[in-house]
DNA sequence: GTCTATAACGGGATAGAC
DNA sequence: GTCTATCCCGTTATAGAC
């Protein structure tokens, strides 16, 4: 792997464990291997880095999310396997956990990040749940948009709780109560 | 008001803009007013300083929501004047902010606050819809403590996207997703 | 109790050799 | 492209006068 690689591999990890402001890049060097001028000439500091390091995060994520999904399965079920998915509620979520730091929501650049990739999940799971009812299987007057932004905060939320408490069951229990939820979008 | 006072004051505001890690010493003492000396007589550091700011904050945001509560309503509009109360989705919650701050779960004093919050506000929940279900009001089956853990996840879920898109539409569309799953629990 | 001065340290970035 | 040495600044805490 290249020099550039391994420093944003590094950078990607310090951001999940440390979250922007409490990662130095000293720490991404010493983790990395590379040296102090090496980060320099890849990047113009430490915000591109991380920039570089969230941009590739958020894609493979994205491409987890969607690459399980089963395009021929029931609305409720792609949903269901999205908030089922496995998750360590401890680390929180690579991308949601950043923008409660005020110098990423600082930066417009490292804020647009997290912007996207929670808009794209959004309406990713919107058009799941708008194919769930041109088809019949959800009510008529479901409010798809809502139920959407529902089962992503959910998951947010859920880590917030997780960390607060340092256990994961909170976090399980609103999955368990999302899930019982989405009952009510069901045509009957 | 005391220095002490002004002192805890000036830090809670500041804790709610900038987080933890952000705020420092210099800051709370150009805010509040009082000298760098104050400080360290009243409390022992930033720390110490932080944590009872937090207890203070989270001791008046229990009581604002448990004093706008009716107890003779029905639990689901209980509920639902819960996830109603006026918040600023931009600034996020003043307690769930701070969770993913690494030297805030670092430290087990100021984690503990937030622990006790989010229990018991959970639990607090968990109490409402469980009556709801011994009148009769919510079905026999109803798993109250997730539909509680679902709620709290959705507005601190909701602040994360509000912030990522510097936006309170999506936490709105989330709040609004959770009350109609809340139709769900309802006995028919 | 409150103030100013300053210590000790680490953060982020640059310079310039190789 | 990569390295080490160094700079400047802000953070947290302490010292000691008033």
């Amino acid at each position: 792997m290249s020099t550039r690689e391994d420093l944003v591999e590094a950078t990607a990890d310090l951001l999940w464990e440390r979250g922007y402001s409490a990662t130095s890049p000293a720490m991404i060097l010493a983790r990395s291997g590379a040296g102090q001028g090496s980060m320099y000439h890849h990047f113009r500091g430490k915000a591109d880095l991380a920039r570089t390091a969230m941009e590739h995060v958020a894609a493979e994520m994205t491409a987890a999310v969607e690459g399980a999904d089963d395009p021929s399965r029931p609305a409720l079920e792609r949903v269901e396997g999205f908030l089922g998915r496995f998750r360590d509620p401890l680390r929180g979520c690579r991308i949601g956990r950043l923008v409660q730091d005020a110098e990423v929501v600082g930066d417009d650049e490292l804020r647009a990040v997290a912007d996207r990739y929670f808009r794209h999940l959004q309406g990713w799971l919107t058009d799941v749940l708008e194919a769930g009812r041109a088809t019949g299987e959800l009510r008529p007057d479901a409010d798809v948009e809502a139920a959407a932004a529902m089962v992503v905060a959910v998951v947010q939320g859920g880590f917030v709780l997780a960390r607060a408490q340092q256990d994961p069951a909170p976090q399980q229990a609103a999955i368990r109560g999302a899930r019982a939820a989405l009952g009510a979008l069901r045509a009957r």
